[in-house]
RNA sequence: UGUCCUGUAGUGUAACUGGCAACACGUCUGUUUUUGGUACAGAAGACUCCUGGUUCGACCCCAGGCGGGACAACCA
């Protein structure tokens, strides 16, 4: 049978820009060109929201045999920097996607000055005197309309003037602006003479000091994308009151009209979004920078061993569409798990290590055990595990008096050792002076030996273990939500809700042999635990690990 | 007391031109299992926001309500 061909794309279904592009292809609105284009603002790292976009923008122009460019949105020099556009280029290259060009809105500041001038020369657009907060006060509130600008009816010649001298710098920052003259009774607040460019004596990553007045957001955005012949300009539900202006300006310059077409971000439960607090948290410390494996940065991401394949099947999971809503992380969590089950390589590594004395071993004793590399995985290969008089076992699998629902090692159950057909039967429990369990005495029964006796109870569980011969010490990071609360829309100050048990170190954390020579950014299954990657931090000494993701854990139901 | 957008199982997304409301995650059962994982089998869970209209037939079209969101940066 011959799988090599995809799902006929029929009986996939598509998201409601999918419908407007194959749409669009139907009555050749740009012939049989689809092209998209991800404009991120170099003034940040990129997070999970954004890996939303990119997947869908780079992915549209992939299945409809498209191109997709990636622009620097660079149209305020004071908040952007290159280090911003070298770590967004690293993150959109990890997570699988090559554009086909690389722009930058200030590639086009020429360009964009002389549509300014083209406006300016049909009466619609005029530089403006009033200061910040007159502007403010004239445009009135979405309920009440604005009032005219005293400068809204210069002449031509005179705008034209104002406007080159602008440019040459004869002005301070504030003292000038460019507006459109619109409409300032529109009920839409953006069509109120909105502000084209304004005066900014600041450097810029790119363009140095060649330019000292910049154009807004709103004057670049849509020109770049109608040089770049962008078809389908997708960007997020805010723009949405934006779209009239994005045309007006357009249509009145007469040149390629793309289309804006606006989806709902991305939210994700006990996880903010915004920009703006991500750089907060990174600035007040309460993380470790911008890739802490806690943040929903694609940096973090990265480094809490999240794989572009589980983004991008998280991308394809939740869909595109316009309503506003928020996604449960189970959702993220389950993409990442579904990946590491199939490609993680397994390893014995105990977290919280209990001493455990096998008293029917000789002092120098050392049997081996062939364990299988990933049963997920065909022809994975095995590796060696020892077993030696000590060996360590999880604390939290021994328990004095359990419950009914225990099912491993008690004073009256035996426990499987995994991979060792090995079972131990408690003998006795050492205690320290506090009265803690400092170690257990245990036989070691072979499993043929264990099955033989009838008497033996029914083994229960299968526990993983360590032993102390050859065995490995690692510092392992245990993450949990970084925030206690499910919708952070809901919360005034986040900084009331960060989680303070986000973070776990544990030391003095016993590993299996075979994990002595892991590369950074590796990631295991520690059997029985979660997924696990080797951190930056980790050294050929000092071996480190982060938690990406628990086991799902039935314990208890 | 404006304009625009948006309401479908707990969550997210489908349902093409009006024709049995589907899929995924989550939850719960069971089977298998040397991971309380995985896999497999199954279940519960939706007056499709409400009211009316059009129609043989409405999640879909129309009218009116109600709920949620966006918009008043020389940010993007």
């Amino acid at each position: 049978m011959n799988h090599t061909e995809e799902k006929p794309a029929t009986e996939k279904s598509l998201n409601f820009i999918e419908h407007i592009v194959e749409n669009d292809l139907k009555t050749e609105k740009n012939g049989t060109r689809v092209h998209t284009r991800f404009p991120p603002e170099p003034n940040g790292y990129l997070h999970i929201g954004h890996a939303k976009s990119i997947c869908l923008n780079f992915g549209l122009a992939k299945s409809y045999g498209g191109q997709c460019n990636l622009r620097f949105d660079d149209t305020n020099p004071i908040t952007e920097d290159t280090e911003y556009v070298e770590g967004i280029e690293a993150d959109v290259r990890w997570l699988g996607f090559q554009w086909d060009n690389k722009f930058y809105a200030s590639d086009y500041f020429e360009q964009i000055y002389g549509y300014a001038e083209i406006l300016i020369k049909k009466g619609l657009a005029y530089i403006c005197e009033l200061t910040p907060e007159e502007i403010s006060a004239n445009r009135g509130t979405p309920t009440k309309a604005g009032v005219e600008s005293p400068y809204r009816n210069r002449s031509v010649v005179e705008n034209l003037d104002f406007f080159a001298r602008m440019r040459a710098g004869e002005f301070a920052d504030g003292e000038k602006v460019l507006r459109a003259k619109i409409d300032m009774t529109s009920p839409n607040m953006h069509l109120r003479d909105p502000i084209l460019y304004r005066i900014r004596h600041a450097h810029h990553h790119r363009t140095g000091n060649a330019w000292c007045i910049y154009p807004t957001y709103d004057f670049a955005h849509g020109f770049c994308d109608s040089i770049e012949g962008i078809t389908h300009s997708i960007c997020t539900l805010e723009f949405e009151v934006h779209r009239p202006l994005y045309d007006w300006l357009i249509e009145q310059v007469e040149i390629h009209h793309p289309q804006q077409i606006e989806f709902a971000r991305l939210n994700l439960t006990y996880t903010m979004m915004s920009k703006r607090k991500l750089m907060a948290l990174v600035q007040n410390k309460q993380v470790n920078g911008w890739d802490d494996p806690r943040m929903p940065t694609i940096a973090g991401l990265r480094r809490r061993g999240y794989t572009p394949a589980a983004i991008q099947d998280f991308a394809e999971r939740i869909g595109v569409a316009r309503r506003d809503g928020i996604i449960d992380v189970a959702l993220l969590e389950f993409s990442i798990r579904e990946d590491l089950n199939k490609n993680a390589n397994r390893a014995m590594a105990v977290l919280e290590p209990l001493k455990v004395v096998l008293t029917n071993f000789e002092e120098n004793e050392v049997k081996e055990f062939d364990a299988v590399l990933n049963p997920e995985k065909e022809n994975s290969g095995t590796r060696k595990v020892p077993m030696s008089r000590v060996i360590y076992i999880e604390r939290e699998d021994f328990l004095e008096n359990p419950d009914k629902n225990f099912f491993r090692l008690s004073p009256s159950q035996p426990v499987r050792l995994k991979h060792a057909s090995t079972m131990i039967r408690l003998q006795r429990v050492i205690l320290n002076s506090q009265g803690e369990i400092e170690e257990l005495h245990c036989q070691a029964i072979p499993e043929p030996d264990y099955q033989a006796d009838k008497t033996n109870p029914k083994i229960k569980a299968t526990i993983h273990w360590v032993s102390e011969h050859n065995s490995v010490e690692a510092e392992v990071r245990v993450y949990d939500r970084l925030f206690t609360v499910a919708d952070l829309s809901e919360v005034e100050d986040y900084t009331t809700a960060l989680n303070p048990e986000s973070l776990k170190v544990l030391k003095g954390c016993k590993l299996e042999p075979s994990l002595k020579n892991v590369k950074q950014g590796e990631s295991f299954q520690f059997e029985r635990k979660g997924y696990f990657c080797v951190d930056k931090d980790s050294t050929e000494n000092d071996l480190v690990f982060n938690l990406t993701v628990t086991l799902k854990d039935s314990k208890g139901k």
